[in-house]
DNA sequence: CCCTGAGGTCCGGTATAGCAGACATGATGT
DNA sequence: ACATCATGTCTGCTATACCGGACCTCAGGG
């Protein structure tokens, strides 16, 4: 399924993925102004190509060739054949699909493993979607910020289901729902100016989000300790969030409701208010 | 491929891990009997460095801090800073635990989502563990091969528990159990004695196995569709196992029980039959 | 048949990524 | 106080990893 904004890659030497920042090398690197422009389009380095890699594959999110790697890669053939069988050496990718495609491998999903067990925020994060969910009968998400944008860790769809744009694990740009609020919320107008893709500020339906607007919401909601936005990921949905914090204090995860435009008051304060308690408990353990 | 002269790049230096064979590329090259000749400790290349890193924090299972990486690996710290920051910036890794620890990261986990969505196999399998688990009473697994070695992807623990050596996700020979007697069926001799490390042949008690009589079992394990193999975790521990092919009818998973050594000759028919059956449908699948 | 376009391998040259090691800094210990 | 150790950054030299491109095979399709 592709996702609205893709620009056909004729050609180019430009990764076809709705924004990544792979030039960026250290953490620091993202708060800074750097303006990424880089003249000769000179020869890339293999922990690069890698890296590209992965995200390709996580955008397609099927199996793949490798020529169609380093066609849509724009890079040599040689080169991604080198790296891709490297890591089908290590298990990280595998031949999948009819034979000549190669996607994720079984080492990646023993690495996940190490992760989930070592993160009480997402062991507990899950449990909890899956509670509010059945409590309340509403669509509920956890998200997390992952580089410049964030995204859905896992979400529990609701009975009387309602129309979801995004599907778990799919990147989404943080402007888009109430959770990246919070993702933000600590910035200076500078900072986020040099986090966020400009191109992110543009919903999908084409309406631009204005980036002072969007940090007074985002610290307001911090305030609040809730986020309300209506009308982002559709016309008719409304997103309510609550932040998940580690011991620092720093928002990691966020849980979410996405409901109707049309849900009463009454009911979003119930709402708010499991959400909130939910983000507490998961924000009090220790990981 | 009949000049054997290839020169294939076989520095690096070693990893205190327990084996991993990363330097062989492709498919071909596994069956071939290569001995992994070292010459000169010289330059490594960042995307050994990557995946060496990789296996490292999953052999360790916490996060640890990028210089003791480094000491690890036997590297120099300013390389794996290097490549630590590309990866923490791509969410790949991750800060985690105190400060200065990293660690598996979100990127990853997400990418392990993929790897799930498309393999049939690991999400019926899972399903699966959970139900004879529930339904026998008995400690059930389900193991891929991984590399030269075997992984255990899921296992649910019987009530009456069982003592079982090796967790989730963990690396672990494959003679040392029923499964790995699957994943080796079709080899020749030859091209088993290049495939499984020697050091592989010797058990935790440190009793040896001897290649030929594993190969032997292997075979009449394939025949039979099932394997029962008593004393090889525990002593007082019997695995039984069948196997789960794809659509070319290679093995690529197995199911098994983990039972005691004391289990009467009737049970274990019901219990082969049970897991006989829960691997045909398995395998019946696509993906 | 030949032509095209896949998948996959191999090779030599050169831009550059990795290495060694210095340096700054902040804990910790005695 | 000083000594020790760990984290993290930076720099210049040079071994080599990436690149371009040739090459082979196989599978259609006309």
């Amino acid at each position: 399924m592709e996702d609205g904004i893709r620009q056909r890659t004729n050609g180019g030497g430009e990764i076809p993925v709705a924004g990544d920042e792979r030039k960026e090398t250290t953490a620091d690197a993202i708060s800074r102004g750097k303006p990424t422009r880089n003249a000769t389009p000179t020869r890339a380095r293999g922990l690069d190509r890698a890296v590209e890699i992965f995200q390709l594959l996580h955008v397609v999110r099927k199996p793949i060739p490798i020529g169609e790697i380093a066609k849509r890669l724009g890079a040599p053939r040689s080169t991604i054949y080198e790296i891709v069988n490297l890591f089908l050496a290590a298990g990280i990718l595998e031949y999948s699909g009819k034979g000549a495609e190669v996607f994720f491998g079984r080492a990646i999903y023993l690495y996940a493993n190490d992760y989930f067990a070592t993160h009480a925020v997402v062991r507990l994060g899950e449990e909890e979607v899956r509670r509010l969910a059945s409590l309340t009968d509403e669509t509920c998400q956890l998200c997390m910020p992952v580089g410049n944008k964030y995204a859905v860790v896992s979400m529990q769809n609701s009975a009387r289901l309602f129309r979801i744009g995004s599907d778990v694990g799919v990147l989404v740009p943080i402007p888009w729902t109430a959770s990246g609020r919070f993702f933000v919320a600590h910035m200076t107008p500078a900072e986020l100016e040099a986090f966020i893709p400009p191109e992110d500020f543009r919903l999908q339906d084409g309406r631009k989000i204005d980036p002072a607007l969007f940090l007074a919401q985002a610290k307001s909601a911090l305030a609040d300790g809730i986020c309300i936005i209506p009308g982002l990921v559709d016309e008719h949905a409304t997103c309510v969030a609550a932040p998940i914090t580690d011991h620092a204090g720093r928002c990691v995860a966020c849980i979410c409701f996405i409901v109707s435009a049309a849900t009463s008051e009454q009911r979003m304060r119930e709402l708010s208010a499991v959400l909130v308690e939910s983000a507490r408990k998961i924000s009090a353990s220790p990981g």
